[in-house]
DNA sequence: GTCTATATCATGATAGAC
DNA sequence: GTCTATCATGATATAGAC
């Protein structure tokens, strides 16, 4: 307050931003919108970040550092403690959506808001936000799939890929659906004050993940190759 | 193509429509776009459905109507069947899910382009296009949801609605995911041709969604009522 | 029913004074 | 760094000739 005020711009606009690019996705948000909300001028935008785009991969990316280095951090400290055993499904599980919904308690690393912009967003393909998201998930990815490959080697690695995806969607739609879905399907989910809600939402959806993820295998009514290696 | 034009006209809208929303978004597509596509003039959209949003609505309403149809007939006919005894999970989740998945195979229905549309569209909160869905999905929702809870005595309604949700996302991103999200992931998934590649996805979705539907019930660390009754 | 032409407005971006 | 003013573009929607 008594500082610089620029410091406070860039801030200020990444907090509107991404409050309404969860409301009305990208292109459903106009950058006066933007500027407007979060008390600056319109041309400050630009200043700062050069281009709506820009400001859209900004807003991902103050998020996203620090949940992925979470995320590995955590895991570096499970598979050292398992000293080259592989790792429970659970712990795994718990390590990479556990994580991520936990940041939905914080507010300083952008609470509900962000989770719930990041799950629309994985389902709106626009070009240069996926090609970000890719480059930005990749080397998690990449250790959190060897970890489940190795957990569940009597899986399909091809089964387990499958099952992450859907994993992602539950997990997605569990963000959203703390008040979105609830007019899709027009249920009353028994209230819960907001801070209970996440603490119960948590334990439920790893429930459900880790049901699925061990779930029977498949049975194709073809005879091709289940487990194509 | 010897016939009446405007009969076409209305349909290559909608066709046209139907894939620019489902690859850019509500707020992404111009009807500029829409009637290029489609091959016909800028004026006939607003001439044939009154407004962009008329538009979108009828998208949704040319498949949704079938749909459900088809949803209340299978569960109709399976609920005969039974003759007052409660059927299984794997009956229900596969009247509702494996009808919608099965949609995708069925060019004459939208085909996975429908279904894309249809998944991205739940997670983008506009309002307009929430309350219609809600309103069409009502009476469909209420009776399967009766059927689940007769199904599973054991576990709490507001478990079986959760776990409902979490199967709706699954589904959502095993839509998207055949394409989608492989780039967000980055990983490759065995090529499979497109006609094998829905055979597998139902099978693989399934199992899946019934492990996660009939997983363990969670603990809560509170001593809260766990069915709240 | 279909077209052209246009009204009206909002958008992202920038130039240039302060 | 912040502001005002403005540009060029593209948006939805409509009026009116054919």
């Amino acid at each position: 307050m008594v500082e610089v005020r620029s410091v406070d711009t860039r801030e200020r606009i990444l907090d509107a931003a991404e409050r309404l690019f969860m409301a009305h996705g990208y292109e459903g948000t106009s950058m006066r919108q933007i500027t407007g909300d979060a008390g600056v001028n319109l041309a400050a935008v630009n200043y700062h970040f050069g281009s709506k785009e820009s400001l859209m991969q900004e807003v991902f990316r103050r998020r996203l550092d620090w949940l992925n280095e979470e995320r590995m951090r955590v895991l570096n400290v499970m598979e050292a403690e398992a000293a080259g055993k592989p790792l429970k499904p659970s712990q795994i599980v718990d390590g990479f959506f556990g994580t991520l919904l936990r940041m939905a308690g914080d507010e300083r690393r952008g609470g509900m808001t962000f989770l719930r912009l990041l799950g629309r967003t994985l389902t709106e393909p626009s070009e240069f936000i996926r090609a970000f998201l890719a480059h930005e998930y990749k080397e998690v990815m990449d250790r959190y799939k060897e970890a489940l490959f190795r957990s569940l080697p009597e899986v399909p690695k091809a089964e387990i890929v499958w099952r992450f995806h859907f994993m992602l969607g539950a997990t997605s739609y569990a963000i959203a659906g703390t008040d979105a879905l609830r007019l899709v399907t027009d249920w009353q989910i028994e209230d819960e004050d907001s801070v209970d809600r996440l603490d119960r939402l948590v334990p439920r959806l790893m429930s459900f993940l880790l049901g699925g993820l061990r779930a029977q295998l498949p049975q194709f009514s073809d005879s091709a190759a289940v487990d194509s290696k």
